[in-house]
DNA sequence: CATGAATGAGGCTTCATTCAT
DNA sequence: GATGAATGAAGCCTCATTCAT
């Protein structure tokens, strides 16, 4: 009955993982049972417990993979060739594709994973999650002060201040754009991408020199 | 053993919801059980079913109230006489209220609710709830054309789009705020109060007409 | 569905032991599953629940029943208006049924109980199981004073590490009787009963006083 | 990946056994799984089953070691050039020693084995460790008998009823002993070898002629 | 109306054991 | 012979919900 031959272990994590996402995606964390995370991944419920610990660590092992792709969006659209307000724009649509391709990590990163800041109990897949979100706040913070020597950036901004309440507001956007993007259609008959668009652009303004007309 | 002789419906149906609302607070809404609810509010819990539906019901119910809170606070905020800037940050300290207060449905209002957009499927209380969160809007929306008008906010902005972004920034900067607040005591030294406070400035750089140096 | 009318929830707490009691005897503790006491006791699995805060609670329930019946039974056969040797020999006697018709408890009783001397985290029920223990060895104590008193025992037996020596030696003679019984009748041609009835006499000529011929 | 070139499979039993012994003595039999025996042993779990043919065969093994090392205990006491009081008490501590080293077996040979006396159903294991038992009933037997030869010991006890007894006796003991060490401490101030040296002299006087004063 | 009583459905996890390679 | 891989079966427990009284 063995249904693989030899693929190593990571293979059969990653069978499991995707399926996990997939549920995920769909019906939320909670939502999804172990049960079903095994049906859609072709293994039997205890498979599961062969290659993961237990639920929290698929959760676990999800969102650092969802953190790892953050991380390349964002650092992709920073080393682009690029003005600076471009290069702008492609970090947020780079945070626009995070949240699409996993919804629910979106939430996660955003929420739980920091607090255990120097804490011990956690799973090497959370410490792993929370080592790439600090790297990618300094990245950010380079970026923010790569745009002020420019001269494209306004001084004043605190830059750790500024892209930690960057963080929120263009996620808190990003949010209610997706939940609410029927909404906008048809109140505002505006699609996600131009109420996004908007929203983008405006946030610019806070931190752009003066003289820099949308 | 009638607990109360015959207090009306919406006497229980407040009993419970208040029990219901200490602890959802206190653990979260998933974490709560009907048992506990019941324990809480002095009823037996298939007393619960006689005047609810369901849980889900009893969290429309609590959702549907601090809606109306919020509407309260904003509309509060709004009427002081005082200069737009000043009516804006009350504004935001009454969301900052809001998520204290409520801090599960602060996500359920800026997620599920308007959703059910002219659907059928949806209890009498998510309807009122969405029927009060357009109004708050609505009122929002006046805000900004009255500070507009009085040549304090540029006019750039198309007043109904902006609301709306402005709520999902404002909301992601507070959530933000306020799960990390540990991290942010420990990486930039700043209370969640500092935090929000340079926050909601920088976003008011948005709307407000130039000159308006923080 | 309401199975029983109005019985009050001693009574299932009742049914649900008994069940488990008959269990645990012909299978053991832990052979036996929650699925099994719950189908014996005709009620659903999650009733057992409504009952008993989990499985460890039951035992505790019986181990205590059990632990009062013994008390009964020794405390019985010391009030017998007869001479020391025979109520000697009924609490032995006791010993023996209360290994009879609680043969798992036997060994639980002996072993883990009065290890949480003084210890908070247990049961109510273990705590009282312990008290009554410890009301037993009392009373086995006082028992043994009587005999010195009377001139039939010994004097230089030290009360309480007798009776507690007792208690550990005839527990080892009873098991070792019940789990050997084929033995003991196949290799020395002796009944359970008579068997004991040796270990018992040779066991009394340790407190009688001399000329006590068996 | 062949750990070991070509070792009988004895070796291997062993180094399994020897494992799973350890695992056994400090977290009981049940509570150890096949995984932690294998990990421990060094051997893949699968290999466990070239080796034994299931998990209660390891215990078997074990059993049957353990029951020859209380035989030599016991054999080695009884040849001592001492007294008969002597070689008792050595008899005794050899029984608490194989208490302390194998404190699961005590139980599982004072109980289970000798009954399929004579059955089936039974491993060769089983097989030999009930004829070690009967041996080391023969090797008592003989010891009393010399006892009684030697005038030391009373003659009235037959002599294989009494051995069984003693078995009995001195196992509920120190059972009793080591289960409630610590109570024994707090309730009557002696230590575990105190309590016990009392009660072996205790039953000594059971089997030696008068005058013998402890 | 109020509730005591009961439960179906489901969740997570463990483990001894098998089998193809 | 040794093992990586997989799993069936089972276990304990929780909870929203129903219903007869």
């Amino acid at each position: 009955m063995a249904r693989r031959k030899k693929e190593p272990r990571a293979v059969h994590r990653q069978n499991i993982a995707t399926a996990a996402e997939e549920l995920f995606t769909k019906k939320g964390i909670e939502a999804t049972s172990m049960d079903e995370i095994a049906q859609k991944a072709g293994y039997s419920k205890a498979t599961l417990y062969v290659y993961f610990q237990n639920k929290e660590e698929i959760v676990g092992l999800l969102v650092l993979e969802s953190m790892k792709k953050l991380y390349d969006y964002i650092v992709g659209a920073i080393q682009e060739e690029k003005s600076m307000r471009e290069r702008y724009l492609l970090i947020c649509q780079g945070l626009v594709r995070y949240q699409e391709k996993y919804p629910f990590y979106f939430q996660i990163v955003l929420k739980g994973i920091n607090v255990n800041f120097e804490q011990e109990e956690c799973l090497p897949e959370e410490e792993e999650t929370f080592r790439i979100g600090e790297e990618l706040n300094l990245v950010l913070k380079k970026f923010v002060e790569e745009g002020i020597a420019a001269g494209e950036f306004r001084q004043e901004i605190n830059s750790i201040s500024t892209v930690f309440a960057f963080w929120g507001m263009l996620s808190g956007l990003i949010q209610l754009a997706v939940n609410k993007e029927e909404y906008i259609k048809k109140a505002m008959n505006q699609t996600k991408q131009e109420f996004l668009q908007n929203g983008f652009d405006t946030l610019y303004h806070t931190i752009a020199k003066e003289k820099q007309d949308e």
